[in-house]
DNA sequence: CCAACACATCGACGTTTGTCAATGTGTTTG
DNA sequence: CAAACACATTGACAAACGTCGATGTGTTGG
């Protein structure tokens, strides 16, 4: 069996004479990097960046969820499957007030 | 058939008194929101954040494909894959030397 | 109380995504 | 040249996603 190229490279690397240059400890951790990517999933659909940006950018920061339908294109329950996933992904919050939901961005 | 209630709100909003308040006009246009949308779902898998990760922090800011594969515990097939997205959405760049593909952080 | 409303949820559908085995491409070495 | 290597590509599959019609939930007004 013959030994890797890649695996003398590594040995020499690690040994005294350095060829090339070792990878530092990762920063992200992986449990880290799963509650990232949900994050940017969260972000990862045009209707959603659209409407983050309608809301963060309200006056008084804060949007009902019956203007955001028209602007976007989409149906009702397409559009109240995106406010809640943007919800539960941390990146605005609900507030019921009678008979329409409002939503401001949360950071 | 009836006025519906939003309606008549949203009237009387764009009227001279108004009784809240209107959305401005949205800062981020529809071609800028898939652009945007692109970019998160490049980073919407734990995979290629801890890949970015490793390869932003790796000594000299470049990163071998073969000591990537180790640390995310996937096959080489879908190692290639995610630094391929990567790669396409302009968050690394990619660079063949002799057998191996080096990968830096493209800001 | 009943009808109209705003919104959420459900169910179904086609599309996209992540994954890996198998295979292809190009490079180095004996 | 032939064999071993690093990496990319292909094909297939299950899972996740975006979408919308239909329906459910709670509120307001007559």
């Amino acid at each position: 069996m013959p030994v890797p190229t890649r695996l003398v490279a590594k040995i020499e690397r690690t040994s005294s004479r350095l060829c090339c240059a070792p990878l530092r400890t990762e920063l992200v951790s992986g449990a880290d990097a799963v509650v990232l990517a949900a994050r940017f999933a969260a972000l990862a659909d045009p209707a959603r960046v659209r409407l983050l940006s309608l809301i963060a950018n309200a006056v008084d920061g804060e949007a009902c969820a019956c203007d955001l339908a028209e602007p976007i294109g989409k149906s009702q329950p397409t559009l109240s499957h995106h406010l809640k996933i943007l919800t539960e992904a941390g990146l605005i919050q609900r507030e019921k007030r009678g008979i329409w939901a409002w939503y401001r961005a949360d950071v």
